[in-house]
RNA sequence: GGGCGCGUAGCUCAGUCGGUAGAGCAACUGGCUUUUAACCAGUAGGUCCCAGGUUCGAUCCCUGGCGCGCUCACCA
């Protein structure tokens, strides 16, 4: 046991068993949702049809307000809160074991369907159920937990300690099956490809390395799913999507998780515009599937997620905030040298990092970025109305990036090229050698295609109003504690113990 | 990785200008059959994050470390 067991909590389980009573019992108890007996027990001046009756819920008990012969706590369980009432009269035999009860434990409740006097829905008790004894006590019942730190790393008590917190995940549940019904109905497959990648590739990351005994070879963790979901292009699979989780190791920050989600989706037959239309719908539609509405409060400000969302070409605000052209090598250098930013791989990602620094912020959104320089897009087909430009937009709602498109490039030989130009540049974020199979796979020929990233847990921040994306990931990376790590530590000495597959 | 801040009871927080600590809630005992942060009386609960240093004495001051938050950098 941790040091979080109550003595006197283990003192009642220990009483429970003494009487040959379980304060673990094997099998749960059906119950109705706690919101659906409080609808049904309507208000006390206007009582609902099933106040009367005998109704059974299961949950949690918050708290107990104990009167001497009666008794009142909260119930809650996923769907809300409804108060129960344990009367000596109702409860003649349960009555002499009620210390057993505490605030935290797990119960099933049977009763009449009531109010009180004050007019609170509530079940009158006439049996009451222990499912599992909590041994470790509740939060603070007023306060909750509001250590960020408790609560990321105890999310098991914060769900239920914390308002609002399953509804986030709710709704990000609601997201991820919102765009596997409107991906579907758009004649999409969903596909999984492999996470362990022999060459890093799709992304410029820094990847997690892993190694395999068995093959006796590195592997990494996947940046990007990219390369594989095109793979299935060529293999004619013509719409595929994934709900890919990446690992980039890099740093952590209000807007980064070493593990995050991505949709990756792409179309054969389809460009970047069908893209950008793609992706407004699919905003627009989750926006009213999840909030009923699309406009969203996020970080202070109101956004209206109705589509057709703003479109700017990125060389037109390039100029406007910068003066100069994206292109024009000595006004950008001079305009480099004024913001203070430092060349570090060559003039193009110079460029785009003055870009970063006096467009992105101001980037409220939403709004397509479109027509990016074509040497920063090394998988992304040339345009065809300006050599200088690739057919590529990144959407962005307030100053973050969500999602980044392009038309694909499929001329194999130029994406050798474009490789190898990577390569060359043996960065520790771009990848270190070419992925000769994915040439060959445009060699056999890819469809022009249409593919579209979207960062799925900052689509979630802002359609639930998180600052954070620690606030929308049930369990956000965290340094290990020092005890975790001796453990971690100790299972590692003893590899061949591990559980096989 | 850099900067700033925080770490005291299970939880939320006071406090000690250096003399080994308090409140509320939770827990325990007693009282109370309509509360909803119930109330009243009592009891118990702490390596004051860790390790060094200064000091007669450190939870407090200093140094280092660990963890978290914010922020900058990198990235999505």
């Amino acid at each position: 046991m941790t040091d979080l067991a109550h003595p006197d909590r283990l003192a009642k389980v220990a009483a429970i068993r003494a009487d040959g009573r379980d304060p673990y019992p094997a099998r749960g108890v059906k119950g109705e949702p706690v919101a659906e007996l409080r609808a049904a027990a309507g208000s006390a001046a206007e009582p609902g049809a099933r106040v009367g009756s005998t109704v059974t819920a299961t949950g949690r008990l918050l708290g107990l307000r104990d009167f001497g012969k009666l008794i009142f706590a909260p119930l809650a369980d996923r769907s809300g809160r409804l108060q129960v009432g344990l009367q000596k009269n109702r409860l003649p035999d349960w009555w002499p074991r009620r210390k057993e009860l505490d605030g935290g434990d797990l119960v099933a409740i049977t009763g009449e369907l009531g109010h009180t006097q004050k007019g609170e829905p509530t079940i009158w008790a006439t049996s009451v159920q222990l499912l599992a004894k909590a041994v470790a006590p509740p939060p603070e019942k007023w306060h909750g937990l509001t250590d960020k730190e408790a609560r990321y790393r105890r999310r098991y008590v914060d769900l239920w300690a914390s308002d609002g917190v399953q509804g986030v995940f709710i709704k990000r549940s609601a997201v991820l099956s919102g765009i596997r019904r409107f991906l579907e109905d758009q004649g999409y497959i969903e596909v999984e490809t492999p996470t362990l990648h022999p060459i890093v590739g799709g992304a410029t990351a820094r990847p997690f390395v892993t190694h395999h005994n068995a093959l006796g070879s590195d592997l990494y963790l996947r940046i990007a799913p990219e390369l594989y979901l095109k793979r299935l292009i060529v293999g004619g699979l013509e719409r595929v999507f994934e709900v890919a989780r990446n690992f980039r190791n890099e740093g952590v920050s209000q807007r980064h998780n070493p593990e995050f989600t991505m949709l990756e989706l792409y179309e054969a037959q389809a460009d970047y515009r069908r893209m950008m239309e793609l992706c407004e719908q699919l905003i627009e539609g989750l926006a009213q599937t999840v909030n009923g509405g699309t406009t969203v409060e996020y970080r202070g400000d109101t956004y209206d997620l109705s589509a057709p969302f703003k479109r700017q070409r990125y060389p037109d605000l390039f100029q406007e905030h910068n003066g100069c052209a994206f292109d024009d090598e000595p006004a950008v250098r001079a305009r480099a040298t004024e913001l203070g930013i430092k060349e570090v791989d060559g003039f193009w990602k110079l460029s785009n990092d003055v870009f970063e620094e006096t467009v992105e912020d101001s980037l409220r959104g939403p709004i397509f970025v479109t027509d990016y320089p074509v040497q920063i897009c090394p998988l992304t087909k040339t345009s065809p109305e300006d050599e200088r430009l690739a057919e590529r937009f990144e959407l962005f709602i307030g100053g973050m990036e969500l999602a980044n498109a392009f038309t694909e490039l499929n001329d194999p030989a130029e994406q050798e090229r474009r490789f190898a130009e990577q390569v060359a540049l043996k960065d520790p974020e771009t990848p270190g050698e070419v992925d000769y199979d994915y040439v060959q796979a445009l060699e056999y020929g890819m469809p022009p295609t249409g593919g579209l990233g979207l960062g799925i847990d900052r689509l979630v921040m802002v359609l639930t109003g998180q600052d954070s994306i620690r606030d929308v990931l049930l369990f956000p990376a965290m340094r290990s504690l020092p005890g975790a790590e001796q453990e971690l530590e100790e299972n590692e000495a003893a590899p061949e113990e591990a559980v096989q597959g």
